[in-house]
DNA sequence: GAGTTTGAAACT
DNA sequence: CAGTTTCAAACTC
């Protein structure tokens, strides 16, 4: 079952085909190809493999998935009628890629695994594209096909044919393939392949070609941009190739668990059979970041374009959904994806809009399963949550990381349908994705935020956040399960680990997307959670005389800064978390203790400190020295110190200084929980949110720790606006970030491990000075726990150290 | 959904 | 800095 052996099913076909004369004779028509996919390759291995090793070993799982996404993608996208005629270049491309194909793959796949957490997004926009070109494409490329009757379904067969054989029998290959896939197929593979039948039903109707399947994968890279065929064709021969490129490098970093990414490499070298000169001249092309700079902008372009003629365009609505869908995932995939994926994400979140996050890659996990929702266990995950709070975390949670955080179970549904509606939200997942993505790209990301953030309130699409929210949480659950989807088992885990991040993410999402309600303050002041994040009010808000739009921006702006001037630390994540996740074994970063406090304590008299009246439950965090409450009974921590959970352990500074609150536990919590919750799918939903530290809190509450949504909100902070430095949202960020590594990296028993390790040293060192109100500046603890957990993130995903470290299993 | 409670934010 | 008021979320019914 598990992608081990589909790699290596894949890889061998790959290798026969490359020796069959056919093979050889189209290899010998398109020297090119090789060239580029190589190229494509060391881009990959640039941005993302450096670090990977291979220790991730089974991404299979995650490719399946991923092909379905491509062709799901493909189908979606297929409005493109077709290039058949290209199909014979394409196949002669694909041929001649499917050689280097063959050796990317290998490459890929040890980099996939190690990205494995993080790759499952980029993963799945990789696989369509591969699907389509190669050996290894065809699998996909025959879901597609198969599916997509209306396509023509030799040109889906063309495609496989011209796989094995440039000769078109395009039934006989494609059978081939699919048993392929089918007997590849995990519990995922076979959830895509419905998925994929769907699909491809719909596609047909559309009538995909070959050209349009790698279209669709590349805009699915691209993130999502439904970009038509044609739009996708025009961006590959213009920008997309270079788009196509980073999308495949990226795809391949990300996805390089599975076979996806050679399938990536492998699109874009098809498409650029038909433009593989332009395809070639941009893998020349020396600046990744150039390229992707200009990926972004055409995605950011073509996204909203694509999306809607895609949608329009497509002949059916079912199609355009799929194709929404697909876009959302890509784009949520992309953004977790790669760390380098980040500029887009930014970019992207530019135009689409924010959020974000890493989700990103949580939110393509999530549209996948959206997508698959038909297909398996994503079912599952969709349910989790649609509670009411679910609409907010959707839309709002956006906001910022601790939308993507919060996107967690309930919006799950909700998350996805928005996704699939508005193209912001993808890009909101995008955003997501950087945020996970590189540490050091924390300006970036609140770049992204703000861009994204205005992006969304100008937009209007209001699910666009929630879902970034959702993205950027399901992401790193997505790249866990991917890395951990290798078995079916892991799938499992996966599947309930990113179900309990969506519930997470869906609280934290819900928290970060918070709707205000506000009626005086015209949600110029603290008092609204939409201002407070740093988040553009949207319309889930009930609020009234509202300001706080990207219509009046400027006053927004005005309002913050003179609020920032009379407290810096306005805007600053209320939560400071050490951010100690310490993924695993192998991160770094994580290692120090995190500790998560209220950065000013809370004040509560009546509450106990166990409602989320109080600012340090809401928080997740415990009460800490700082707080000045009486009667403190704070689930996560209390004054006094008697913590609450086990976790906490973290002895730290802070405990010792202060009290102690526990803030740590609520960190351990989340770590632990993760666990749990991958034990339990099904009682780990009802932990939910950030899922970590709510998680952890109920835990040692038990039943009453909701997990306040709270926590998502008020990790949010700023990040939107553009200015706002501080992305608030400390606490959910640096759960998530936990989470996503444990999760991504261990699966299942191991994440316990991972996470315990973490959560002992979160107590929050930088929270640590409790005394210090904001002790943190504002910058640190917005902008570090953001990056630092997107960092985290990325590391983790990039780093499949887990894998390797953990024994898995 | 309306009303109450609560505590943070804002104001003095 | 302390006290008061305002505000909106959280909570209850």
């Amino acid at each position: 079952m598990d992608t081990p052996e589909k790699a290596t099913q894949i890889a061998t076909p790959l290798s026969k085909f490359e020796d069959s004369p056919v093979f050889n004779y189209i290899n010998s028509l398109s020297p090119i190809k090789p060239v580029k996919s190589i190229h494509i390759a060391q881009t990959f291995n640039s941005l993302n493999f450096a670090s990977l090793p291979s220790i991730f070993t089974s991404p299979h799982v995650s490719a399946h998935k991923e092909t379905r996404f491509l062709k799901r993608n493909n189908c979606s996208d297929p409005s493109k009628p077709g290039s058949s005629s290209e199909n014979g270049n394409k196949v002669c491309t694909d041929d001649g890629v499917a050689m280097d194909v063959s050796e990317l793959y290998d490459n890929s796949a040890q980099l996939q695994e190690n990205f494995d957490p993080g790759v499952s997004i980029e993963e799945d926009p990789v696989e369509p594209s591969s699907d389509s070109k190669f050996g290894i494409e065809l699998p996909c490329v025959l879901k597609y096909d198969c599916g997509s009757p209306g396509c023509d379904p030799t040109p889906c067969s063309v495609i496989e044919t011209t796989c094995v054989s440039e000769t078109a029998t395009p039934s006989a290959p494609v059978a081939p393939f699919v048993e392929k896939d089918s007997e590849n197929g995990s519990f995922e593979d076979e959830a895509h392949l419905q998925g994929a039948s769907r699909i491809e039903e719909k596609k047909e109707e559309v009538g995909c070609e070959w050209e349009s399947l790698i279209s669709d994968a590349q805009d699915l890279l691209i993130f999502n941009y439904p970009n038509e065929s044609e739009a996708f064709k025009g961006l590959i021969q213009k920008s997309m190739e270079p788009g196509a490129r980073f999308y495949a490098s990226l795809v391949t970093q990300f996805s390089q668990n599975d076979l996806c990414r050679e399938p990536q490499v492998q699109m874009v070298d098809s498409v650029g059979s038909g433009q593989q000169r332009e395809m070639e001249a941009r893998s020349d092309q020396p600046g990744e970041t150039s390229e992707l700079k200009e990926i972004d902008e055409t995605e950011n372009n073509l996204a909203n374009d694509d999306l809607n003629n895609c949608l329009t365009g497509n002949p059916s609505e079912k199609v355009a959904d799929e194709v929404r869908a697909c876009v959302k995932d890509a784009c949520k995939r992309v953004p977790t994806l790669h760390r380098g994926m980040l500029r887009r994400c930014l970019d992207f979140e530019r135009v689409a809009r924010r959020k974000n996050l890493n989700d990103g890659a949580n939110c393509s996990s999530i549209i996948l399963q959206s997508n698959e929702e038909i297909a398996s266990e994503d079912n599952q995950l969709v349910p989790l949550k649609p509670t009411g709070d679910s609409p907010r975390c959707i839309v709002p949670g956006i906001g910022l990381h601790l939308n993507a955080l919060a996107l967690a179970s309930q919006d799950n549904k909700n998350f996805k349908h928005e996704i699939l509606s508005s193209g912001r939200q993808l890009s909101l997942s995008s955003a997501t994705a950087s945020f996970h993505s590189p540490k050091s790209s924390q300006e970036p990301v609140q770049e992204t935020l703000t861009s994204a953030y205005a992006e969304r309130d100008v937009v209007p699409a209001d699910d666009g956040v929630p879902l970034a929210e959702d993205a950027s949480q399901t992401s790193g659950y997505l790249v866990g399960e991917e890395s951990n989807q290798n078995s079916p088992k892991k799938k499992r885990h996966v599947h309930l680990t990113m179900m309990r991040r969506l519930e997470q993410a869906g609280e934290s999402e819900a928290a970060s997307c918070k709707r205000c309600n506000c009626k005086k303050s015209k949600c110029l002041k603290l008092y609204c959670e939409c201002f407070a994040a740093g988040v553009y009010c949207i319309e889930p808000c009930s609020c009234q005389d509202c300001f706080n739009k990207p219509i009046h921006e400027d006053t927004v702006l005005a309002t913050r800064k003179q609020i920032e001037s009379r407290n810096p630390l306005a805007f600053a994540p209320k939560v400071i978390r050490s951010s100690d996740s310490v993924p695993e074994h192998g991160d770094e970063s994580t290692k120090t203790p995190a500790s998560a406090r209220h950065k000013r304590g809370c004040n509560c008299k009546k509450s106990s400190c166990l409602k989320k009246y109080c600012e340090c439950y809401q928080g997740g965090v415990g009460c800490s020295i700082n707080c000045r409450c009486e009667g403190c009974k704070n689930a996560f921590g209390r004054k006094d110190g008697s913590a609450i959970i086990e976790t906490e352990a973290e002895p730290e500074d802070e405990e010792t200084e202060t009290c102690e609150k526990g803030g740590m536990d609520p960190i351990l919590q989340r770590t632990e929980i993760p666990n749990n919750e991958e034990q339990n799918p099904g009682s780990a939903l009802p932990t939910t949110p950030l899922q970590f530290s709510r998680s952890l809190v109920q835990r040692p509450v038990s039943s009453k720790f909701k997990p306040p949504r709270s926590l998502l909100s008020i990790g949010s902070s700023s990040a939107f606006y553009t200015g706002f430095n501080y992305g608030k949202p400390t606490i959910l960020r640096s759960q998530p970030t936990k989470f996503e590594k444990l999760l991504q990296t261990a699966p299942e028993d191991e994440m316990p491990e991972i996470l315990r390790g973490n959560c002992s040293p979160d107590s929050g060192v930088k929270s640590a000075s409790p005394n210090s109100k904001r002790v943190s500046p504002p910058n640190a603890g917005l902008g570090s726990s953001p990056s630092r957990r997107s960092g985290r993130k990325l590391i983790l995903q990039s780093i499949p150290s887990f894998p390797s470290l953990t024994p898995q299993h």
